[in-house]
DNA sequence: ACCACCATGTAAACGGTTACATGATTAC
DNA sequence: GTAATCATGTAACCGTTTACATGGTGGT
């Protein structure tokens, strides 16, 4: 699965320009999927080779025309045998986990900063998720991958809070250790 | 941050054939990082050409030769050097999710088997997870990273297992509804 | 018989990220 | 004046995935 795939998805809940896509994604799909204007707009160009999308120019004043895609029949029927086909992968890529493997590597306030930096992440992308759950209008695999977002999301948070003290004093203990016993050779 | 990178962490801990860092990425980071062989050996011939890594081979009977890879003391520095540098990112790739977001376009069985096949997938890597927790040797930062997998993989078995009836039963009451309006038309 | 494990590697294909290019509007 | 928003796109780069290639050992 692609982003060509994502943007046939979020079509089917009504026509939208790339840049609304983005948008769209940023709200329902941050915590699951990332995709910048860089995979997008090829996306649908391709798309529209393909003829799964159509796309009317619609001019605006003092701004460049925005290009609006509708889904096909055609697109409707590629998006739901490609849902049908695909394997549910759930992969996750985290350098902040790796970071913390690593801790007995870095300065303690290093540590501390690098968690604090994933906190202040995550906390708005929860809030995101919150107001996107509570909206109106949401199918139930809708709601229940804004639940899912929320639960791990939360979860999250909650570990790296209650155990943030514990890591960055026990790094702070040994690098102390291993100061004094380089001194004392 | 790459898998080279990572390679270098894991020779910190002592020398290893490619095929051991495999086993140690599916043993300790499975959960926040994927590296297959197509990524871990060319990534040790190139530390090799860079001088970060030396490597030995070891003659074996009856299989080919081992190629036993050290960190230098240069490789040491550039580690260190690439996690100071390095931005804590955190990033979900989850067609799973993808998947349930849509599901109002998927048969509620095909659906139910969906996630059933993501908690057989997850039950195996929490099980791990804690097998690798209560190790003995392990740093705080490796206690740390191995408890954010049990709280969130944990969470997130916890959320499907208690949501997973709710979806499919309103999925296919939906999909109920939409066939009486078909026939109804 | 067949599969899993040990063991290493290459090459092509694929797809996403980043940087570049353009430019008006609105709010601080 | 500076930054954010709206709006689209290209091209080079980068790194990973996948498939291929080889081959003996040991267990079911």
């Amino acid at each position: 699965m692609d982003v060509k795939t994502l943007c046939l998805g979020v079509l089917t809940e009504g026509d939208k320009t790339g840049y609304e896509i983005k948008r769209c994604f940023e709200d329902a799909f941050s915590h699951f999927f990332v995709a910048g204007f860089g995979s997008i707009y090829p996306a649908l160009a391709e798309l529209s080779r393909c003829g799964l999308v159509t796309c009317r120019s619609v001019e605006q004043e003092g701004r460049p025309d925005k290009k609006v895609y509708s889904i096909t029949p055609e697109g409707e029927r590629v998006l739901v045998d490609e849902l049908m086909r695909t394997q549910p992968r759930h992969k996750v890529r985290s350098e902040f986990l790796v970071l913390m493997y690593f801790a007995h590597m870095l300065p303690p306030n290093r540590l501390a900063a690098i968690i604090d930096q994933m906190i202040a992440k995550w906390e708005p992308t929860v809030a995101e998720i919150e107001r996107c759950a509570t909206a109106e209008q949401l199918t139930p695999g809708m709601r229940f991958a804004a639940g899912y977002g929320r639960a791990v999301l939360g979860a999250a948070l909650a570990y790296v809070r209650a155990n943030k003290d514990d890591l960055v004093r026990e790094v702070a203990a040994a690098t102390d250790r291993e100061s004094l016993a380089v001194a004392g050779e």
